[in-house]
DNA sequence: CGGGGGTTTGAGTCCGTTCAAAATACGTGG
DNA sequence: CCACGTATTTTGAACGGACTCAAACCCCCG
C-alpha cells in the first residue's frame, strides 16, 4: 500500500558543503574530524524541495541519510486503512531517517516538506564508513533516538490525557522556541511553518477542530492568529492553559 | 511530584547466573564472550518482585540497566497532574532502562512488576565496561532503542486513529504470542499478566470503558472473557476486528 | 464475616467527529 | 492586474464515542 503515487526527491546538485554548514556543530557531524567532514562532504548530494514535495515514502528502502540545510520538513505515519498521522518535525540542522537506518531495511515513515526547503542527502555506504571510522558518531545516534523516543512517549501520554486545546497550547510554546520573536513589549510573534490540517495531523485530530479551538484562543485573547501568524502578547495567559490542564 | 511514596526494590540476591540464563542468546548479551559474560555476571545482582513492587520511579537516578528473568514489568509515565499511561510491557528476556542509560540522567519512566517476577540489575558502571570491551554491544542497543522507538510510533499513530475496541483487539492479538496457547481444535486461550486497569493505562483510556468493551466482545463471541483468561474459538473474527476498522 | 481493592453497570454529559456548505486564500493564465 | 478555478479553512448542526460520577457487585484475604 505505501508508496503508491508520485515520485520521491532527486538529490543531484552539491551546491552545499558540510565544512562551511553553519549547523554542523550542532549537530551529530559535531564529532568528525576533517579527514571524515571530507568523506561526508564528497558522497553528499542535495536538493531543494518545495512545499509539498515528497523526500522519501514510508515502505522506501532506505539508502542513506538525510540533513535539513533550511526550512521545515513533516515526518508522517500512516497505516494500512490511510489513516495517518505527523510524527515529528524536523528543523534546520536537524538529520532524518536514521533511526530506520538503524532500526530496519525500509522506511517506516514518509517526509514532505512543510515550506521552500534544502535538504542534503548522505549515501548508506558514506554513513557506514564514518561510523567505522568514528565510533562516536554511533554514540551520537544513539542519544538522539534515545531522545526521539523520549519524544514519542511525551507525545504518547500527552494525546492520551489531554485535551486538545491544551496540546496546542503545547504545540505553540515549542513552535516558540524555534520560530518565534520577541520584540521589546515582550510581544511574541511566532512565524507557523504550519497550515492548518498539519496542525490537525500533529495533535491527531481534525481540521474542523483545530480551526474552532484557535478560534476559541483567539476570543478569549490568550493568543492572536492571522493565517501562519500567532501573536501572543501575555505568555503566561498561554501558559496557564498547560498549567490547570482544566481539570480541578 | 515524581518519587513520591514507597521506595524501590532492592536488588541484593545473587541466585541467577547470566551463564545458564536461557534468554541470554535470544538478549542483546548475546553478542558478549565468555570474559565479557563473567563482568556481566560478576556485577549483576537479582531480585523476587511481587505483583504491584516498584523497580523504579519516574525521576530516580538511572543507577544501570534491568533484565526481566521472568514474569512481566509494566513502563509508566507520568505528568506533573498525575496523568498516567502504561508506556510498555517488558517480559522474561526483555532488558529495561537502557534508553535512559544512554538517553539521560534519570528514569524518564517507572517500572512495576505485574505478576510475580524475577530481574536482575546490572551497575552503570559494569554496562559502560562491558560496552568499551564490545562495540558490537552499542549496536545492540542502539538496534533496540530503534525498535522501541517504531512501536512508540505505532501506538501514537493507533492511539490517535483507532476506535478503543480495534485497540483492545490489537492489544489481544500482541499478548497471544506471548501469552497464548493454542490447542488441537485451534482454540486459542490467552492467560493475561494484566489487570483490567492496566489494560485501560496501555490504551489510554478508563476502566470503565474497557469492562464494556469486553462485554462487548464477549456478547459477539469475539472472544469469551473470565478473570484473566481469554478465549479466542475463531481467530477470523478476531482479525477480522482490525481489518476492517468498521469505518468504511 | 467484614473489609477493601478491583470490576461492572447505569445514566447523563461533553468533547470531538461527521457531513455539508460557505468563505477565504492561493496560484495560474489571460 | 484581474479573473477564475482549486484547495484550504471556517462555520454550522447533529451525532456519537468515551468520560464522569456514582452505586452495586465481586472476589480474595484476613
Amino acid at each position: 500500500m505505501p508508496n503508491s503515487s508520485g515520485q520521491s526527491t532527486k538529490f543531484v546538485s552539491n551546491s552545499a558543503n558540510c565544512f562551511t554548514c553553519q549547523w554542523r556543530e550542532r549537530s551529530q557531524w559535531s564529532t568528525l574530524n576533517q579527514d571524515d567532514l571530507n568523506v561526508l562532504n564528497g558522497h553528499r548530494k542535495d536538493a531543494d524541495v518545495k512545499p509539498g514535495q515528497i523526500l522519501f515514502r514510508q515502505g522506501d528502502p532506505c539508502d542513506g541519510v538525510y540533513c535539513v540545510a533550511s526550512g521545515t520538513i513533516a515526518i508522517r505515519k500512516m497505516d494500512e486503512h490511510g489513516n495517518s498521522v505527523l510524527v515529528r518535525l524536523r528543523h534546520a540542522g536537524q538529520t532524518i531517517g536514521y533511526r530506520d537506518f538503524f532500526g530496519g531495511p525500509s522506511m517506516t515513515n514518509s517526509a514532505e516538506a512543510l515550506v521552500e526547503s534544502r535538504v542534503c542527502f548522505v549515501d548508506r555506504k558514506a554513513v557506514a564508513a564514518l561510523l567505522e571510522r568514528n565510533p562516536a558518531l554511533g554514540l551520537q545516534f544513539l542519544q538522539r533516538i534515545a531522545k526521539d523516543l523520549q519524544d514519542a512517549e511525551e507525545t504518547i501520554l500527552q494525546t492520551t490525557t489531554l485535551p486538545i486545546r491544551t496540546r496546542l497550547a503545547h504545540l505553540l510554546l515549542t513552535l516558540k522556541e524555534r520560530y518565534g520573536r520577541v520584540d521589546e513589549t515582550g510581544t511574541i510573534t511566532i512565524q507557523l511553518p504550519l497550515a492548518r490540517q498539519d496542525i490537525a495531523a500533529i495533535l491527531g485530530t481534525r481540521p474542523e477542530t483545530i480551526a474552532r479551538t484557535i478560534r476559541g484562543l483567539d476570543n478569549e485573547g490568550v493568543a492572536r492568529f492571522s493565517g501562519r501568524t500567532v501573536v501572543v502578547e501575555n505568555l503566561d495567559r498561554l501558559l496557564d492553559e498547560i498549567e490547570t490542564d482544566h481539570m480541578a
